[in-house]
DNA sequence: GGTTCTAGAACC
DNA sequence: GGTTCTAGAACC
């Protein structure tokens, strides 16, 4: 039951809120009144039948304990008036004998029995009541109420309605339900308090003899606002009556309503239930536990941008290890390719030496050389890999895996351009082999792609495309930006993440971003393992081609020398055997077991990559491992093994 | 002036609710009365005497508009009883001619004037003043008072009090404080209300004549409630009257004071301001921003996460990626070693070459072989660096740089340890060159340490140790560790950054962590380019010890061939120049000037490392860059370069 | 800003 | 849970 909205037009709504019934008191006059005002006096012919309430609270006549300071016994003195006292006393519960208007309406807090000009003329509520409460679940609610009360709407969870029904025992109805029902039922009482000819609501006709005649008997007090508090409280509203500023009729009432509060519907008032305090942990825990949860969050924001910069700041330094990395493997490579190529000049014309090595260096140089462009094909990505979408920011510069090795690596103009600070700071600590500039300058690339036209300088550099495949010319954005993921390397190199959001940091922390992130729905990252196997198998390809150089290389020893040096190898390749170099043997010569696995660590892994000079020496090491120590002393230059050798 | 809270002792605080004023109410009986109670009617002295207020409203006689239904005309036919006036029509603003007692006191709230048994027997007042109320700034409040309404004292920002005197005009001051104003100080309505003697509050003696015969001329209504809603509205607090319960006198009063509400002090007036509605902009910004503010938090804190969880996964990528360059690196300087080695053994023999190529190689290897022990004091943490307390999960592993090519590598058995089925996953795809697993086990080293003597058998295994320095024995934590940065591999590679704090991220997220972070007050980040200085020490020493290897080579290509093949040598050496592998030239045969710059990138970048067939063919390139397209062809293992050589 | 109905809060 | 003082909220 809902408070009804008539639509009335509001100028016709007649202000009657000075002629409401208003609130009255009784004044204790037995010790005299200094004043000029007649306070009427009443009999006691109610005060001497009090009904028990369902608690059995009755007042006491108790006037020194200063508990109940009101004393039952001078109510008697208080005046020399008596009502025209018509009431039954301790009567059964009736039905109210007042004259029954029938007139049936669903329109709570309005009277209907007001004796008014207009029966229309209704008088809207002021209460709003508030959506959490159970009895105010009405359809009739208009839609357009709003409760701006967003403390009470919003904070409080909605607490579960214990059933009365479940409870062992009677349900326990509150003291104050029960004295009103008793007092509203009691036709003693009829001529203060009432049923409305409907039922569902109760009406005080004369606040000043209702207070002084009925409520000492129920209550501690004959305070009309402590009653009325109390129906507040249990959930009792007034009817605004709309007539009762006319006086026509000289009735001021008082009306209220509680939906479970209905003459002969006793079962309902198990409903009623006193409307909890926002001091007893729901208001309490909402706001508090809302501060706390905000300090929490702001902690942990922190901490884990603290987190954020570490892992930026190391992401950036991994990335530019990793292509400086690319960079020393690549030079290293080329060293490899310039010895082999050497080699080659020196002993490839020797055709007898390129059929008993069995194959060509230069198809193996030929084969190295495909070998990448190999390897592009085991990228699940293809050249056509679209990743534009991902780059509007700079949308026609993205990095293009070329081959297996520069998978991660980054051009250089883009690098330059991107830190270019960082290398020039961090410039000045190179100069070791300074005052040879010119001989300083890196080794070249040998193989040069027919693009490569204008490396001579530096920021017109531009790489060398595969066909159909677009370059990679534009800057890398500045490693230093802070948390932004948009700033990330990492969207130049699909094959690590083919869905590289944008940065999903808002721009303006304080905005509550309404519109919602966009790359909540689908997690993007890759499984490492994805990554590993690109990595393994570059380490495959790496591996295997090392193989083939040191393959080679054994050819080599093994074989015969170049014609011009022919006559003399035997000897050499007697004592000098590369499958010692190459092969890790057991101490009994055979090959070690245990490193053939299929490990890719245990395979490029050296344990005893030691820098030391003592590795040179004889009294080094005496550990049967992978080379035996004579093994191993065979190996180092000695002037014994310098001697063997030149023995050839 | 706070509200005094006497220490009396509570069992002696006599309850004096219910004998407290109480609110009461004029009833119309003009239109006839259907009940019994006589209510005292009142004569018109006081209606024709309206005093204007501050606002000049004053109280019409208009019934029939609906606006102000009470009728004033209506009120000298409400009663037939006279007050017995004693009060002086129109007088000028005097004091109270009440009886005045000349109890002094500073105890607000509390009735000294109450005709009660005991002047000390205080009545506690209910009301807890707000701290944000500017009137209740006394020093008198007691300290343990608390206030718990936490929405109140919380969330709502102090306003900033705007000056009056600061403002043009006279000050405008609320009607309802005028007409208070006006309505104690007239004296013809001493009898209802008076100041009280010490001029710090006002009193009502009888509500019911007060409201008859005072409210209406005042204002538009007659309900005392409402009057008392505007006392507090503005400020005004009822002083608990502790005899007003015991009607020794039948005296009931009402008394209120305002700490600007003082009797002859006008100009306090402009201090008393209604009480500003929670509605108007403060409370709904307290509780609305603080929902806003904590979803926007919420939100903002999950787009970070995600940010933080690809990092994350960026992180461990790259550090995988790292050790594999560095082992891909390492495999690779082995093989140039060794075959360096090989070279040397067929030409170390030579003391001949030796003396010619300026150089012994193996002073160079010996050299070469010190580099990285000699990068190790660039580090700016020796050997000594105390990384032991950041490891207290494994107080006794962690990663010791022990050169600079090893500085981000990982241990072997580290990594089996820590991601061991990650490798093993992706180690089904690397088999090749599968069938001759005995001859696909890599390259081993040739310079071994004394200690790696157990190295067949891959767990045991155990790196070189530096003499003093501990070794790196225990598994790494698993990569796949999300977002917690204790996880990370950081923390073994001190040399990144010296102070690796734990995890910042709480392990219960919810927990409000009352300890504070520990990492927050320093930025233990290092600076880039410190890193990337010792990156590029790496790069330049790597750079160095390449460019020696080539020197070598070149000095070997140019020098005489050792003795056996020395005879020949002359015209290979004529037309196959190491010099033109080895620096970049100008197409006019001198150094390219672009590339000598200090830019690291420059100097080890490539650009045109792309491998293509095409590279090794004559119409590849036809660019004036480092190489002319005649030197290259003159590179290129072609058979006219191997015919040259073979006619050595 | 005023009036009314209702709820909050403190104390009993 | 009851009583009292005060404040909130809606409407005027």
């Amino acid at each position: 039951m809902g408070a009804f909205r008539p639509s009335v037009n509001p100028g016709e709504v007649v202000d009657q809120l000075h002629g409401s019934p208003q609130i009255e008191e009784i004044t204790d006059k037995s010790g005299g009144n200094q004043f000029d005002t007649n306070i009427p006096n009443l009999t006691d012919n109610e005060l001497l039948d009090p009904i028990s309430t369902a608690t059995g609270t009755t007042p006491t006549n108790n006037t020194s304990n200063g508990l109940y300071p009101f004393p039952i016994s001078d109510v008697p003195s208080l005046g020399d008036e008596s009502n025209t006292g018509d009431h039954i006393p301790h009567t059964p519960v009736v039905t109210s004998p007042q004259p029954s208007i029938s007139i049936k309406s669903d329109a709570r807090h309005i009277n209907p029995y007001a004796n008014g000009i207009n029966g229309n003329n209704y008088m809207i509520s002021r209460y709003n009541p508030p959506a959490s409460l159970p009895y105010y679940d009405s359809p009739q609610l208009p839609s357009g109420t709003t409760n701006s009360n967003v403390k009470s709407l919003q904070f409080k969870k909605p607490k579960p309605k214990k059933l009365q029904n479940q409870m062992s025992g009677p349900p326990k109805r509150p003291a104050f339900v029960m004295k009103l029902w008793n007092m509203v039922n009691d036709p003693s009482n009829s001529k203060y308090i009432s049923w409305l000819p409907d039922g569902k609501a109760f009406q005080v006709s004369d606040r000043e003899s209702f207070m002084r005649h009925v409520l000492p008997k129920y209550f501690k007090h004959n305070n009309f606002a402590s009653f009325v508090r109390q129906l507040n409280m249990y959930g009792w509203h007034k009817i605004q009556d709309v007539n009762s500023g006319s006086l026509v009729q000289g009735e001021e009432v008082w009306q209220f309503e509680n939906p479970n509060f209905i003459k002969g519907k006793e079962n309902l008032l198990d409903n009623i239930v006193r409307n909890r305090s926002s001091k007893e942990e729901d208001d309490d825990i909402d706001i508090n536990t809302l501060l706390m949860e905000l300090e929490s969050m702001k902690q942990k924001q922190r901490m884990i941008a603290d987190d954020l910069s570490r892992l930026v700041q190391d992401n950036e330094l991994l990335w530019k290890e990793n292509y400086m990395a690319r960079e020393r493997h690549k030079a290293q490579s080329e060293t490899l390719d310039k010895i082999l190529r050497f080699l080659v000049t020196l002993y490839g014309g020797s055709s007898k030496f390129l059929e008993s090595a069995g194959g060509a260096p230069s198809e193996f140089l030929e084969m190295a050389s495909k070998r990448d462009a190999q390897e592009q094909q085991h990228h699940p990505h293809g050249p056509d890999f679209d990743i534009q979408q991902q780059m509007h920011q700079q949308p026609s510069s993205y990095y293009q895996p070329q081959n297996g090795n520069s998978r991660l690596m980054l051009t250089h103009r883009a690098h330059n351009n991107g830190s270019k600070s960082t290398s020039r700071d961090t410039s000045s600590s190179q100069s070791i082999h300074n005052g040879s500039d010119a001989s300083d300058s890196p080794i070249q690339e040998i193989r040069r792609g027919p693009e490569n036209q204008n490396s001579e300088q530096l920021d017109g550099y531009k790489p060398y495309p595969l066909q159909g495949t677009p370059q990679f010319q534009h800057p890398l954005p500045n490693f230093q930006s802070p948390v932004s993921m948009a700033n990330s390397p990492r969207s130049y190199f699909p094959e690590i993440s083919p869905q590289v959001p944008q940065s999903s940091v808002p721009a303006t922390p304080s905005a509550l971003s309404s519109a919602t992130p966009l790359q909540q729905d689908t997690d993007s990252h890759m499984p490492p393992e994805y990554l590993m196997g690109n990595i393994n198998q570059q380490l495959n390809k790496q591996q295997s081609s090392i193989r083939q150089i040191n393959d080679w290389i054994s050819r080599l020893a093994s074989s015969k020398l170049p014609d011009e040096i022919n006559a003399n190898q035997q000897p050499l390749m007697d004592d000098f055997r590369m499958d010692d170099f190459l092969l890790p043997q057991t101490p009994n010569g055979g090959v070690d077991p245990s490193l053939n696995t299929d490990d890719n660590f245990g395979e490029i892994y050296n344990p005893s990559q030691q820098e030391s000079n003592e590795s040179y020496t004889d009294s080094a090491s005496s550990r049967a491992s992978t080379f035996s120590s004579k093994k191993r002393r065979d190996s180092s230059p000695s002037s014994e093994d310098k001697k063997r050798i030149k023995q050839v």
